[in-house]
DNA sequence: ATGATTATTATAATTAGTATAAAATAGAGA
DNA sequence: TCTCTATTTTATACTAATTATAATAATCAT
């Protein structure tokens, strides 16, 4: 259906979003790819970074404040957003448990699941000032 | 700290959310109120959207096309969205499980975790066109 | 009832994201 | 390699969602 031709903005975007921990607003991911391609439009880069994720290679993550941010790594995992400082932090949990909860909910559910996303809320190491060595990755 | 003042709009808004299963945008609920104070202003109704939200006494969801949605239940419960109508439905689990992926999670990450949200994506009931009698609530 | 404070209204402004048309590029085939 | 066509990019305009502001109105303690 989709006849994809490839170009140069869309690979930067993508390396840039294999590349960084940071997930990066599309604005962000805009005035980094800026410096590779000074003529690069905002507009390229958010039909790309859609595109990514409608392929499944990014995921696209909506917080309640400020726009949607967008991850290159598409192994099922979580995010965790800082109360304080409004970073996004990856999770790891098990990938069976992250499986068994979409069959928990079809369970409970009248249609079907196929997916979740999950994000917690928090303080991340850095903003409550303590050095546990917990699984952070 | 903040010194809040009864207002008849907030109640109204309040009981709205309160009284529908529709997880309504900021719009819909304008829309509604307006019924019952027709001067009402689209500010007024976001303030006390988020007033709300703020306190506990209704929950906002994120999604990723469209608006944030509000809900009146604050029980913590789930949602799923309708890949194919766009509705969003409540999904109950135990509160025992919730409460356990935030121990979970928190065994996982650096920082301390306090809540977290999850959005369930699928195909509702009606959209299925199946008659399946599981836990839908 | 009075007055200080907070809320509302009406409107303007901002922000995030999408749409469009002309120019450029990728890639298939001659 | 040259040419042709489809897709992409750029530049820009536009829309939708949300927030900010200033004047007016409502709440509530005294």
């Amino acid at each position: 259906m989709a006849n994809l031709k490839y170009s140069r903005q869309r690979a930067s975007i993508k390396e840039y979003l294999s590349s960084t921990m940071e997930h990066p607003t599309a604005d962000t991911v805009y005035l980094h790819v800026k410096e590779e391609f000074p003529n690069i439009s905002l507009g390229t880069v958010y039909r790309n970074l859609n595109l990514l994720a409608d392929m499944g290679e990014a995921v696209k993550i909506s917080t309640p404040d400020g726009g949607d941010r967008f991850d290159g790594r598409t192994e099922p995992h979580y995010h965790v957003v800082c109360r304080s400082c409004g970073k996004i932090f990856d999770l790891e949990l098990d990938e069976e448990h992250i499986k068994s909860i979409n069959e928990l909910a079809n369970r409970h559910f009248g249609g079907t699941i196929e997916s979740h996303t999950t994000l917690f809320y928090g303080t991340c190491e850095e903003c409550a000032g303590k050095k546990s060595e917990k699984g952070l990755k």
